[in-house]
DNA sequence: CGTTTCGATCGAAACGTTTCGATGCTATCG
DNA sequence: CGATAGCATCGAAACGTTTCGATCGAAACG
């Protein structure tokens, strides 16, 4: 033990400074052969590289780096309870455009928990709702300068907003329900937030009584059970409109469980248009365009993060009709 | 433009140095007035807390701690693609788990894509299997001596490793079907990887000629899809073995489409023990201890960022035996 | 009363980069 | 041939902390 720390001496990761005069040349030149920021001459950018080869020398600390270049190059995404949020494979395909783009920027995406603030240099923050209406960390966000992107959610001052059409989508559901005939229409809600007093506006632009369920989570088994107590209750409707495909997934599950049929008996229709291999109905949802919406969310990320002006963003969506929702049943 | 400037000066954050300056104390005195390391008068902690709230100090810049502490706070964790890997409920429960011993340890958890190197500074990674057999930042992490813990990987040198006894299991559940009068089995397999391997081993304990169907991803579409083009080709079972619960329900979904009855015509069986609420089966699997794994991981970090020793982590699994299994079809 | 110990404070040295400005030096141009 | 560029290189100043070691009293001890 004493005699390898004699031999070796104390093991220190060489840095730039050992590898610069290595190779015999100042500090500020080394930086400049690996940065390329400025010109150097070929001969001494090959000593440099050969120096740091034979030191063992794996490149600029990035801790330093970021020091003195003032960013972290760390992005955080706030989804609350990550087993929850990403159980609905919308928040899943959003997060995977977000950091495919941020990915090609050189940026990391860092998970963050809701509650508490992390010690971790931020250069931007997402925020998606996901059905939440408030934030622990917005404040110290703010007060740090840390620029904000929120995905569907509230104004909140200071951040840049992503969010989609909740409205008319909602509406263009209603209509074509109406259309069917449908007329006592009843809607599985999640947790009071924007989106969803969005697209109750919506629905209510053509159904004005629509009957209310739930709140449930964004999750088969919590929109099963908030739907089975409601026909439990008593209730009926001859359509159900969720608030997103997994919700829908649930309640035709807990229909049919119940020996309805979908949709002579009820009409389900969903929200997000995601793909549900394992439902053999295709369900009548509104589709939104979940990669656009992570990286509209990536690209403001980076445009506030190089100090650009970003515009709010809101992406349109549209109707599709599926086998899970068809003409009111004649009573 | 000029006129402010002039007024307001050029913008700078605040920082701790000013901050001791404007309470009249030294920068030392001000670093330990809010980090604790050394006693300070209660007089002057309460000036230094005072200057800094006036002068709207958010606390220390991470940046510079980070390189002075030689940490970043940050361990990555790498899972393949995203919307892949998180599509399998065993995979989102284990990081559930670890992103919250993590948290408690004040350590944010960053995605890393699995191709690119981040030029984040990472105190330590966990490589999550998920059914791959090499990674390209390995060699990298290594010689940057990152601490790595390797989720159910084969064995790689310094890294640590935990892992759940694949092998034991796949042997109790095939033990299972031999006890139910299953002779011709086939299995549903991941690409080859560690864990496949051991399971197939564990399998051939008991059914030396079984039948292999795949590779499939642990996904349902695709499961379905594989075992179909099996069924197609004229192959047939009386009990098919998923490597994950994701993967049974695929081939329950894709058994019954074709008439078949589970478990009176084939027995299906999975892995994981995860729940699948929109499934009316109770599948026969093999239990993992999910959250474990992701502490145990979680652990392994920790030590390891503190320069312990880790031992390798083999975790128990055991049978659990659901609907979906049952006496072998009379022939 | 001399010596130790301890609490509070300070100055200065890291941590390892990037980058600004300056200095030669060699071509190029008129 | 003198002035002007432009290239290659260098020294030094940041970036904002944490922490080591020293200093200076005052309290505690024998």
């Amino acid at each position: 033990m004493l005699s390898s720390d004699f031999v070796t001496g104390p093991v220190r990761a060489p840095t730039l400074a050992d590898v610069a005069s290595a190779a015999g040349v100042s500090l500020s030149t080394a930086s400049h052969a690996f940065s390329g920021t400025k010109p150097v001459s070929t001969a001494t950018r090959e000593r440099v590289l050969a120096a740091a080869a034979s030191l063992g020398w794996t490149g600029p600390n990035p801790l330093a780096r970021n020091l003195r270049r003032g960013r972290s190059g760390v992005v955080g995404i706030a989804v609350g309870q990550l087993s929850t949020a990403f159980r609905d494979p919308a928040a899943l395909a959003m997060l995977d455009a977000v950091s495919e783009e941020l990915d090609a920027a050189g940026l990391g995406l860092l998970l963050m928990p809701d509650d508490e603030q992390v010690g971790v240099p931020l250069d931007a923050v997402i925020y998606d709702i996901c059905g939440r209406e408030t934030w622990g960390a917005y404040d110290e966000l703010v007060a740090r300068d840390v620029p904000l992107v929120v995905v569907e959610g509230p104004a909140w001052p200071g951040a840049t907003h992503i969010d989609i059409d909740h409205r008319t989508g909602a509406a263009a559901l209603a209509r074509h329900l109406h259309d069917l005939g449908h007329r006592r229409v009843a809607t599985l809600t999640l947790e009071a937030s924007h989106p969803q007093r969005e697209r109750e506006a919506g629905l209510r632009e053509v159904f004005t009584d629509v009957d209310v369920i739930g709140p449930s989570a964004s999750d088969v088994a919590t929109a099963q059970e908030a739907v089975g107590l409601w026909w439990d209750a008593g209730h009926a409707a001859t359509a159900v409109v969720c608030q997103s495909d997994v919700q829908a997934a649930g309640v035709v599950v807990e229909a049919r469980r119940r020996g309805l049929d979908v949709p002579g008996d009820v009409s389900i229709a969903g929200f997000d248009g995601v793909d549900l291999p394992w439902l053999d109905v295709e369900l009548t949802t509104v589709v939104q365009p979940l990669g656009e919406k992570g990286r509209a969310a990536a690209r403001a990320v980076l445009a506030r993060i190089d100090g650009e002006h970003t515009e709010d963003v809101v992406l349109p969506v549209h109707l599709r009709v599926g086998g899970s929702t068809g003409p009111a049943p004649t009573p």
